[in-house]
DNA sequence: CCGTTCTTCTACAGAGCGTAGAACATTCAG
DNA sequence: CTGAATGTTCTACGCTCTGTAGAAGAACGG
């Protein structure tokens, strides 16, 4: 459900529910609107989105980009492990090859400042 | 739940029950050899576990190690990303420079195969 | 002020999980 | 061989999460 985050900017509840019939995998029946504003103020709830209030038809935002969200749940999976450079090596050991050589890419960004 | 899964060797029911009581995190208050049961044939029908059933009391075994695991964990989150570059960016991003340095050495021995 | 539009409240079904009792199966001491 | 002890499966209950939406309340536009 999560998965509409990727439109751009702040987006109303009407809005999101016509975008998400026109999604690829859309059975092309539509959501009632109560239904989208729902799962909006959960996920608001859980600090995925904010929404201003001033504005009438509130208008809604996901807190953090749908790559920082991976980002930030790959961290968690990590955290709960016991022993986190174990599993960093298994990850790694796991990716392919066109991937290792992104992440040398971009460790090596990262020491150059 | 899953954690238990440090225990080394092949463990039947009762004595996982016994080293659940053992953890640090435990509450001293045992749970039923039934539960622990329901749970292990839970986690079988995901394929997380598997039994020997021709050993009377059955032993149960984790397919993964609790790092192969969260390596899982971490490439099916990272599958979900729709730009898996820009995720894997986010993540070195924010891991910490001991971290950082981890995974250059664990991809420099990549490199050599 | 009144209808229209938007939001919140409440609700329900389905899945997953922690829990365990009841019932069935297997083993083993005698 | 048999019954008690031990082990396993079946069934079930309560809780939380998620997808869904109707009913009721709030606000705006004319």
């Amino acid at each position: 459900m999560e998965v509409l985050w990727n439109s751009d900017a702040d987006v109303s509840a009407n809005e999101l529910r016509d975008a998400l019939v026109l999604r690829p995998d859309s059975t092309g029946r539509a959501v009632a609107t109560t239904t989208v504003l729902t799962v909006l103020s959960r996920l608001e709830r859980k600090g995925f989105v904010t929404r201003s209030r001033d504005q009438r038809p509130h208008r809604y935002r996901a807190l953090l980009s749908r790559e920082e969200h991976t980002a930030e749940l790959m961290h968690e999976v990590l955290d709960r492990s016991s022993d986190r450079d174990a599993a960093l090596a298994r990850f790694v050991g796991t990716v392919s090859d066109r991937e290792a050589a992104t992440l040398r890419r971009l460790l090596d960004e990262l020491a150059h400042h």
